[in-house]
DNA sequence: TTGAAAGCGCTAACAG
DNA sequence: CTGTTAGCGCTTTCAA
């Protein structure tokens, strides 16, 4: 090819040069492009073949500037490498994507002076609504931030207590008893908890359930077993060494989350211990790898996917109507019982 | 509060406000806020605090239409829960946020009709430039299409050959020649070859290796041995039932990624062997959990935390400048041995 | 050092 | 059914 309709074709074709190109106007280019009914079906035609062998590209940013939209949904996330957080966001990305939305990603691991900055960037993208799990320790303020400035916003996973914003995310609590009940029938009586922090919902949430459930059940709440943190692999493998070497050990732990929990079994084995026979332990989320393990990981399933899909509709019903009261959506979790917990030896 | 500025300020703050609350020019108000030197300090000052008491957002759609920059890069993908792709967008997050850039995300499991539907809508978003890992079997025009609309794009992990564009990625036949020798060198003769197809250049790249490594090693090259297919956890498993069953079983396997390999790990202990006792299993990419597995899984690294930088800043340059000339930036992978192979029994 | 004016590419009244 | 016109919010000459 000798490139002359490329050489004007790049990325410089407007509707105006459609409209020039059939002696018509760029009102009736623009409708034509989006079939609408208004515009003869022989004109619509001859417009899409037209703008087809000009190389016309739709420029969303121009649509945006007139119709107040973008199409585009952002989505404010710690950290995707946690499979955790990589499966939500792909829940969210494929259900948006049914509905038209693409996704703006930010990261801020866990970092509320960057949560804020990056929050403020996705922003001024004005995307049409935002998806965010807040950062550990961040203040209310910063999703106001976000939701004064007219962006719908849905909190996943985690929430800031207060924020009168929309929710979606899980019963931590009762994934927490769930999980002591179910260490507490197989005979435990001194069970750790490992990871979390109380400036995090999730880690407050279920850093209370425990308190609450060993006092309900006579056992001490001693602060050597609970473990504050991120939920790291590293967070799990070097706790299991500082409670091993207690004067009494525990015999089980309950983790923040899968990873944490990974790190605790290999810590485990580290010392020559198996998850499953010499020490119990259960996590947080059932990530595809936890059933994959050896042995298999008992996990607080909290069904993130769906957590991501109904985050999605409940992003998309605000958007239509942003009078809507804000809501808590609570799913409910469940154990998945495999091998890693055993009855005390 | 009363919630006055707060009305007006729902997202509808423009320079034009700023300005004539201030009765300067949209001009000044807009070098003032980007904190041009052209701008007195003082007037410089007053709008920037006038900005910030009506709650101004930037927006960067308006922004754009004038600069034709959006300061998005789009990434396309195939499977972000894969971890390697979720920890190579992470690179590619972090990387472009140092950059001042947002990532624009589309994902189309590896299906070649959606990635075009994907890279279209990407694209009327015109995004600053475009990192994509191509679909199992694209096309060449596919990704063309993206170019000659004038956004700069390289390939990622997998490419298109002879579509003349950057490309950031491993020496695959490298990687599965590493394997092959330290399989043959333990005296496996006969090696079996679980997932990718010849329509993904790794696929393609690593099936070539292994068919000239064979013969080049006196080994036939049995199609028996050789299960094509995308590289997922079930896959490796269903093929090692087949491979157990052959009269004469593979004692060993290269896997397209990690994933088909935990699949075979899987697989090998439902038929009551054990990888790196009775069967040698070797994966690719070498993902977090790769490690962490028992036993340990060998396997080829990829060093894709570096690919996704790399492939940033490829493209960063080609934004710069968009007449450079094509590369192929082919990074060494290096063989990662741990429990997973063990000598032939 | 600041303002006036034009225009990026699109959509939405409104008129015809 | 199609054209005219105005304008979304910003940046960027060019003048003053």
């Amino acid at each position: 090819m000798s490139g002359s309709t490329d050489g004007s074709a790049r990325g410089r074709v407007t509707l105006q040069h459609i409209a020039d190109e059939l002696g018509v106007s760029t009102a009736t280019v623009s409708l034509s492009l989006r079939s609408s009914p208004l515009v003869a079906a022989a004109t619509r035609d001859r417009v899409q073949a037209v703008a087809r062998s000009l190389g016309y590209v739709y420029n969303r940013s121009a649509a945006s500037l007139r119709t107040a939209r973008t199409n585009m949904i952002a989505v404010g996330f710690n950290d995707i490498v946690n499979p955790y957080f990589g499966e939500l966001l792909a829940a969210i990305e494929e259900t948006l994507a049914g509905s038209g939305h693409t996704v703006l990603l930010g990261t801020y691991s866990d970092d509320p002076v960057k949560q804020d900055r990056v929050l403020g960037t996705l922003k001024e993208y004005r995307p049409d609504g935002m998806i965010v799990c807040p950062a550990n320790g961040a203040r209310a303020a910063s999703l106001r931030d976000v939701a004064d400035a007219g962006i719908p916003l849905v909190q996943v996973s985690r929430e800031i207590s207060g924020v009168g914003l929309d929710f979606v995310g899980s019963n931590d609590a009762l994934g927490t008893e769930a999980a002591l009940d179910h260490l507490f029938a197989l005979g435990h009586r001194r069970i750790a908890i490992i990871g979390g922090t109380d400036a995090m919902s999730t880690g407050a949430n279920r850093r209370n359930a425990y308190r609450t459930y060993l006092a309900a059940h006579g056992m001490a709440v001693e602060a050597a077993l609970m473990v504050e943190g991120f939920g790291t692999r590293d967070l799990g493998f070097a706790a299991v060494h500082g409670l091993l070497d207690l004067t009494s050990p525990p015999t089980a732990a309950v983790c923040f989350n899968d990873l944490t929990a990974f790190g605790v079994m290999l810590g485990l084995r580290h010392r020559n211990r198996e998850a499953g026979r010499d020490f119990s332990v259960v996590g947080c989320d059932d990530v595809k790898e936890a059933a994959l393990w050896a042995p298999g990981l008992t996990t607080v399933k909290n069904h993130h996917a769906d957590m991501g899909r109904r985050a999605c509709e409940r992003l998309l019903a605000r958007m239509v109507n942003p009078a809507l009261t804000p809501e808590r959506i609570v799913i409910e979790p469940t154990l998945v019982v495999r091998g890693s917990t055993t009855s005390v030896g």
